[in-house]
DNA sequence: GTGGTCTAGACCACC
DNA sequence: GTGGTCTAGACCACG
């Protein structure tokens, strides 16, 4: 099982942020369905080039939030989310990105029709040119 | 000159990171004048109830920036950034803000409408009460 | 990785100072090369016998001139600059002190080709003894 | 008596220093002739927008070296300064500022041919453009 | 009074 | 182990 992460070593973002946001992304939007067996910690830190601790810090964290089910011997598996929780999920963690924004363009003195205007130039650019291409 | 910024001491963001933000708004929405002088590091250290390393590290850190200026013995003031970087710097962050939410949304497999759903609401919200209370 | 760097106690120069200019030279003259890992802030502290602190300043400063790139809990280490850029910053950081050196001749009234003769002389004498001794 | 002395607000380099260095030149280059009465400490620091203090300290330390002269209740004057002494004066100067730009070049490793090269540009061009305005 | 530098030392987050 | 933040407090330079 390839997971598709990105990492961005650039980023100060702490690396297992950047991991855990994405690996509940894809458990959360159903992409990786209930019941995978995830790749092992070694294997995963392997191919993503970046330490253990750091994997078992994800898993742990995605374990703790109810995503994850680890059985000794046997592996780290995805839990089942119900579709009412994924889809007050999606939202909650939509409307805060959202909201982050929002209040950025508030705290500038910006005008709704300017904000306004932005969002939709964005939500049109990402939206017909979904898959980026290093 | 009273300098209107809020501190949130159970935020994991760092204090001095919470300081830029707020200032660097003030100053780019244009609500500090160009060459106003700022209150001394001591000054505004004390009123905002932290040290004086942390306030002139945020003043530091927003000189290298190009937003103040500084002379020793004499005091801090805001440096004369032109209207139209001013306009673009305000344009950046924003932009910058909202396509990280945008891309939240998409990782999430959300469509555009509901994603466009949401952000009229937060707008229409934070636009009419604009000032939050606690 | 020892990092050759002389400091000067008596100097009026500030400490980081000193520090910063001569760990930026090493870089962008490409002695220490692209991606090498710097010794850590406290190893480098203890070697040059002066305060984490202080290290962690020079550090923090070249990183945000783009020479440096650190990740917490990993460590600090030489940035990629192309080839050109450090061409550019060699170039500029000469024409500046020379620029320097020739308005100070001429505000002395100093013929031009006295300050010719003497940049002559000073460098005959550097380029065939580049080594100082104490 | 009008001194031509320009300050460069935005230099971080001290006040007193930019115009004590300014002073000096023009009285060792001989612009401003021994005997001459220069303003009062009060006219200066009016007319070049500073502090009496500032002005207080750079004719002090002036007097200090010998290039200034003062007369209780007269004002003061500029004190003479023998040829051999002026001639020793200004070569010095520019030794020390040609030195700093060589050995600038020198720790980024460039050629001599390089730094010469990049010498007589600068000379050339400062030379036939000497005047600068604002 | 102002800012500029440097110190020692603490505690936290990350790998 | 690494770097990141914050503290108190000292001393100096500038105006």
């Amino acid at each position: 099982m390839r997971i598709p992460i990105q990492i961005n070593e650039h980023s100060p973002e702490p690396l297992y942020h950047q991991i855990e946001t994405q690996l509940r992304s894809l458990i959360i939007s159903g992409q990786i369905q209930e019941g995978t067996l995830l790749p092992s910690i070694r294997e995963l830190a392997n191919s993503l080039n970046c330490s253990v601790i750091t994997i078992r810090r994800v898993y742990q964290d995605l374990e703790n939030e109810g995503l994850l089910r680890t059985r000794q011997g046997t592996g780290t598996f995805v839990a089942g989310v119900g579709e009412q929780m994924r889809e007050k999920f999606k939202r909650d963690t939509v409307v805060e990105a959202l909201t982050t924004a929002v209040e950025t363009g508030l705290s500038l003195h910006l005008s709704e029709d300017e904000l306004k205007t932005i969002f939709m130039e964005i939500v049109q650019q990402k939206y017909n040119q979904p898959k980026e291409r290093k």
